[in-house]
DNA sequence: CAGCCTGAGTTGGGAAGGCCAACTTAGGCA
DNA sequence: TGCCTAAGTTGGCCTTCCCAACTCAGGCTG
């Protein structure tokens, strides 16, 4: 994710997102981080990724500032580092929701969702949705997606 | 993305999710394509993306239900395809809304915000929250991610 | 203090995917 | 007939990914 055309694009924020989370496994490693797993073994065994790749994932998260070591000691053990999510970790509680929102709607699985996201004092399902600033909801197709700054305009 | 490892994993949204949008440039054709580009050669362009690559792209895109090839016809040239989003693809707004506020966020790029989501009738910028059944706004941090069916329990 | 155990990686070799430049293809039109 | 154009395909190189086996560091056990 370091190549020339993507850098292009870095003023995008998908791209520069991407940059981050766009490589293989970033996304499901977050994704066991919200669960609370913390250690390089319980991810591997978890997501069953090679570990050298995931000792690439949790290096660039970590330099993304999506994760941090933190080092810990078990009883009997030497000290050694586990994974937590940072806050800029935790914000992307809303870009998961959005996978799985889009996954459960648009490629079922047959096995009902597999992540649940609830309200923590209810336990009551919550879902996401575009708010105007006044608080309004609104509907997706009401929504329109316009150019920023970082947009080169749109080929003739 | 067909790994025997991802389909372990086959019943998590995420995963099912990024089997479709998790490769290289999948999500920035996308991102294209809600700007209303829709031919090769745009975004070929537009992205610096290699020919090869595209081709692949546009066709797990189309085959995951996120694109839909259409034939068009040009004054003067023969017919050919274009690809627009099909309704499954218009619904990875939120999806990408969430990328670009975690983006513009927590990987600020100097350039302000590339991609503004705004009310499509005033022109008022809009914003991703989760929201309750009664349509009540809950902060990231009161949401709780809980396990559903396709989760296999936490590591002892 | 020798040897063992455990978690967190590293290393080496093969396969897959991505990058780039050059080429092909198909129909409309002069 | 031959040219033009958009949409690819092909071939060679390079990077990333996959997998299995190995290393490494420190605490504990005898």
């Amino acid at each position: 994710m370091t190549t020339t055309s993507r850098e292009i694009n870095a003023r995008c924020s998908v791209a520069r997102s991407l940059e981050v989370l766009g490589e293989k496994w970033a996304l499901l490693v977050v994704r066991e981080a919200f669960f609370g797993v913390t250690r390089f073994a319980d991810f591997r065994a978890r997501l069953g990724v090679a570990p050298d790749v995931l000792t690439a994932r949790l290096e660039t998260l970590v330099e993304g500032g999506v994760l941090e070591r933190r080092p810990y000691r078990d009883q009997g053990q030497r000290q050694r580092d586990e994974y937590v999510l940072t806050e800029a970790g935790a914000a992307l509680k809303t870009v998961l929701a959005a996978f799985v929102a889009w996954g459960d709607e648009h490629r079922p699985s047959g096995f009902g969702p597999s992540v649940v996201y609830v309200e923590e004092t209810t336990d009551k399902p919550v879902r996401l949705a575009f708010l105007t600033e006044d608080g309004r909801e609104l509907a997706p197709e009401a929504v329109a997606v316009l150019p920023g700054p970082g947009w080169a305009g749109p080929p003739a």
